[in-house]
DNA sequence: TTTTGTGT
């Protein structure tokens, strides 16, 4: 009797491990597709900077449990001959969150649901499909009104519209910045979502000889400031974060694309002063 | 064409 169940488990651990070897396969098989040199990871084990992957169409989210918050967002963007977005759809609660954050979480606090992966980058590049689940609560982060309709949205567009058609092809990875003090982080929230004090974007141009472009944009800014002012290097990002970005970078790469600031070739001068549109 | 809140 007892041979035949121990036949039983080790037939069904044979087959929980080939189902997850497959699971695992083509996950990884879909992470490395919309992440180059794969999606990022924690430096230290904290419960702050523990996350998992959220695969949307088009775009990955690192979501936290603990921040309430997604720590990072990674997708790629190529030119569009013919860009089109469709209406913008309404927001949307996403079941994989823990916690329940509806579409009217933010209502009366005084911040906007601000995308972190953006609407229309991400629809005119990845379709109907993918613009819908940019409206997901968690591809949402709170912020300042200022910040997201003047400066950030300056950003957005100056990726999709003047860098994108520059390179071809873009890695971005953006996501926000929390304050340091754990009271700060216990007690600054809309509801249950913790606020941000700053955001960050890297751009990088995945080639042989990779180049990249990096922002740290505080919340509390005008709008009206120039882009170049928030310039810095991956580096002092990961410093903020915890985050390790794009671990599968050989370590003499990294030290020369994440280490220092190189904005020659991005052309800077010619959109970091554009009027904002809002 | 590209961001939102508003309040039911």
């Amino acid at each position: 009797m007892w041979r035949r169940q121990a036949r039983n488990l080790g037939v069904s651990l044979v087959f929980v491990m080939v189902a997850t070897g497959l699971w695992y396969t083509q996950e990884r098989d879909y992470r490395d597709r919309l992440s180059w040199m794969g999606v990022p990871t924690w430096e230290v084990l904290s419960p702050t900077s523990v996350h998992r992957v959220l695969r949307n169409d088009g775009f990955l989210v690192g979501w936290s449990d603990v921040r309430v918050n997604p720590l990072w967002v990674s997708y790629t963007l190529q030119t569009v001959d013919d860009p089109r977005a469709g209406p913008r759809p309404d927001f949307q609660r996403d079941w994989r969150t823990l916690w329940p954050i509806a579409a009217d979480s933010y209502f009366g606090s005084g911040y906007d649901r601000g995308h972190l992966a953006p609407n229309y980058a991400i629809a005119t590049v990845h379709g109907r499909g993918a613009q819908q689940q940019t409206f997901l609560m968690s591809n949402i982060s709170p912020q300042r009104p200022d910040f997201n309709r003047r400066l950030w949205q300056r950003l957005e567009e100056v990726v999709i519209d003047h860098f994108a058609p520059r390179f071809g092809t873009l890695q971005v990875v953006t996501g926000p910045v929390f304050p340091e003090r754990f009271l700060d982080n216990v007690l600054n929230r809309v509801g249950l979502v913790e606020i941000p004090e700053a955001f960050y974007k890297i751009i990088v141009v995945p080639a042989d000889q990779p180049v990249a472009l990096a922002f740290l944009v505080p919340q509390n800014v005008r709008g009206n400031e120039p882009l170049d002012r928030y310039v810095v290097s991956i580096d002092e990002i990961e410093a903020r974060t915890g985050l390790n970005f794009f671990p599968n970078l050989p370590e003499g790469a990294a030290r020369v694309l994440e280490g220092q600031v190189r904005t020659q070739g991005w052309e800077l001068e010619k959109v970091a002063r554009l009027p904002s549109r809002f």
